[in-house]
DNA sequence: CGGTATTTTGAGTATCGTCAAGGCCAGTGG
DNA sequence: CCACTGGCCTTGACGATACTCAAAATACCG
């Protein structure tokens, strides 16, 4: 958790590097020189909090590189994750009210933010920038969609199985969480247990004899407490309830296209 | 559940009352007689399809009464029920992709359809009507959450609790679905069993347990099957593992204004 | 090397899913 | 008008699963 690497607050504004970020470089050069111009670059170490929840919402920010976590926090002071934003996601919120939750750096991250104010002029503006958060939106609402549907799963062995292929469809993209090799995907799982357990709404416990006994069973290996090997993409489908969050047909695509690419 | 009052397909063209839905009431007079012109009503009865997922997405809606429900069609063809519309309520997927999800009538409604393109045309030249869709998306988004956070919990109890605290907060404003009385709080739940266990994640078994155990413990008290008085909100917000989804102090501020109005 | 945090394992109990049966209500057809 | 049918809700019993509490094993860090 604590990972002491990757230096620490790096405050001053440095270049931010909008366009080579994928959603962004859609946007016309204008609009991104002028989103560049009010970008601040910031450095987060894993732990660190970006935003509390309740928050006037000042800024609004996009990950760079690394996996954050939003999380509510309840009346007790117990906190509940609700969902991951990696490179390209979007958050803060516009034009109406606080914040609904808090966000948190899950592993160590470097993300852009801009002043609130100043993003809304510029969002004003420019159609497309408007186009970009609302497809953004619709996007974050059909994950959170997928989690009911995963969450709704009955059996622990079943959400494990979900999240697993969650990760391996919405996280394909980047890099040291899914890599595939030969027969199996590697998935780095990017938060630690107790977050993890709260997320599929269980404990650690039995998150930690789910994870065995699909291994048990040889739809995975566990090569670290949080790395895994998918052996078997399709029965793993089958655990998770057939959702179509990895439906057999496209994983099976994804391995073997990237098998090429990749040896 | 198969109500045979309010007619069947009143397919004509009917005059739509856009601005009588709070939600609209905001727009530019010009807009929204455009969007009048473009609106075509429909009455919905229970069981009814609106739209299967899949599809083209050739049109768009608000529901203006009654309750529908969005679900997604697993592989296997079973159906998964991932959330509820009321009134004021857009759906159908804009600019992007097929729709995600099938829309059914939960119960007999009223919604005001738009053709997609039409919709569109004018959205593009309406700031004020983007940003409403943006807010709505927003919210949509939220409930999403609220219902991650009510699935995560680990016993139907909690998930049924916080299913009731979340008809209180977020349907406060329907009619016929949440009514106050002296010391409690009158909820009608819109759906029938077997959906409101698939969309808590359990069986109708375990739902009616649940109900009869929360009612045994005297936190409510059940009229009729689908309408229950909630007597204990606090008792209740515990239950649902205190989420802020009808934190007790709001939730008797509720109690005591209504209270004053209805007698 | 020792201390702490995290993960895993184990045992006992509570809860839930499953199967089966019964009750209630509405619609159907005699 | 009444028995019949089918859907929905409830109740009961039993086995499977998961939660709780406790302790051991492992990894992490100084």
């Amino acid at each position: 958790m604590a990972n002491t690497s990757a230096g620490r607050h790096d405050e001053g504004k440095s270049v931010c590097d909008l366009d080579k970020l994928a959603a962004m470089s859609t946007l016309p050069g204008s609009i991104l020189s002028d989103l560049n111009a009010i970008c601040q670059r910031k450095m987060l170490v894993a732990g660190e909090t970006v935003a509390h929840a309740g928050d006037p919402s000042t800024s609004v920010g996009i990950v760079r590189e690394g996996i954050l976590r939003m999380e509510k926090i309840l009346a007790d002071g117990r906190e509940h994750v609700v969902g991951l934003l990696i490179e390209g996601d979007i958050f803060g919120r516009l034009f109406d009210g606080p914040m609904h939750f808090a966000i948190e750096a899950a592993t160590d991250a470097e993300i852009y933010t801009f002043r609130r104010s100043a993003f809304e002029a510029i969002l004003l503006r420019s159609p497309e920038l408007d186009r970009l958060l609302l497809l953004n939106l619709l996007n974050e609402l059909d994950r959170a969609r997928d989690w009911m549907i995963i969450l709704a799963q009955p059996k622990i062995r079943g959400r494990l199985a979900g999240f697993l292929l969650l990760m391996c469809t919405r996280f394909q993209s980047i890099d040291h969480i899914i890599t595939v090799t030969r027969q199996s995907i590697r998935v780095k799982i990017p938060i630690n247990r107790p977050d993890l357990a709260h997320l599929l709404g269980t404990r650690v416990e039995s998150v930690s004899r789910a994870l065995h006994a699909l291994a048990d069973d040889g739809l995975l290996e566990i090569l670290q407490h949080d790395l895994v090997l998918i052996l078997d993409v399709e029965a793993l489908t089958v655990e998770a309830g057939d959702t179509d969050l990895g439906d057999p047909a496209s994983l099976q695509r994804l391995v073997r296209t990237l098998q090429k690419s990749s040896g």
